[in-house]
DNA sequence: CGGCCCTAATTT
DNA sequence: AAATTAGGGCCG
């Protein structure tokens, strides 16, 4: 009798576990226990860092639905009350000489007045080039958009890249500032097929076209596993290939 | 090159 | 809160 219950229990874990995969391909594997704290919100999911005071990793599902609206930007930042001090605050950026960058970008959460709103906590930023911002990272982050139109949907991972021994940091709540940040996206649409962006946090950036890596080297950088709940034998065909000429 | 679409900071 | 300023890239 109790090995029955056993089974069932088993059994629940294991479909709820599939369905949860099933519903977040975007999401990555989990990293080392501890070490972060996942937070769900309405249009994305961040890995936040408690450490660094920025995230891990941020990841969504863009569709083409979410990837346009009238919904105008938040006005402020917001202090993420949901993390522990000390944490990321309007007074650490200031005069920093570094500009709020978006992860999951405002431009995503258009569709909904509570996905603006929350695009817009200091858990879902990362001190960033201001040139890199309104430059090469929001052209990265146009064609999303309109990948995600064109494809019906794509799924997007992004983040920091930290490869220095020591980071410089912003404000009294010691912020870290990124030396790099790396994007990785997933088209299910047709044969399945990925790429990756990886960008210095700096002014120096040109051509889109030279930052373009598989998510193989993407994962190498940074040690994660991404869109872990593909079938393996697509999950290894889309990460060891990045054509661009496949998404123009 | 100017006009336009985005990003975000600054000023009122 | 709203308007203005500023940075960058694409498109014609």
């Amino acid at each position: 009798m109790r090995n029955i219950w056993l089974l069932l229990a088993l059994t629940l874990f294991f479909i709820s576990c599939r369905a949860q995969k099933e519903e977040q391909l975007e999401v990555p594997a989990l990293l080392d226990k501890g070490k972060e704290i996942i937070l769900h919100r309405k249009s994305y999911v961040v890995s936040y860092n408690q450490g660094l005071k920025i995230p891990n990793w941020v990841a969504w599902h863009l569709t083409a639905e979410h990837a346009d609206g009238d919904i105008k930007r938040f006005a402020s930042y917001l202090e993420d009350e949901e993390v522990p001090k000390p944490r990321a605050t309007n007074e650490d950026y200031k005069g920093s000489g570094w500009s709020h960058g978006h992860m999951c970008p405002a431009g995503d959460n258009k569709w909904d007045a509570e996905a603006m709103k929350e695009s817009n906590l200091l858990t879902n930023m990362c001190p960033q080039d201001r040139s890199l911002n309104s430059g090469l990272w929001n052209r990265i982050e146009m064609d999303c958009r309109k990948w995600a139109k064109k494809y019906g949907s794509v799924y997007i991972v992004c983040g920091p890249l930290l490869y220095n021994k020591e980071h410089e940091t912003i404000g009294a709540n010691k912020v870290v500032v990124p030396e790099a940040f790396f994007k990785v996206i997933l088209c299910m649409q047709g044969r399945p097929k990925a790429i990756g962006f990886v960008v210095k946090n700096n002014a120096g950036t040109k051509k889109k076209d030279q930052y373009i890596n598989t998510v193989d080297e993407v994962e190498r950088l940074t040690g994660y596993d991404f869109f872990p709940a593909l079938p393996d034998n697509i999950e290894n065909d889309v990460e060891s290939h990045a054509n661009i000429d496949d998404w123009k």
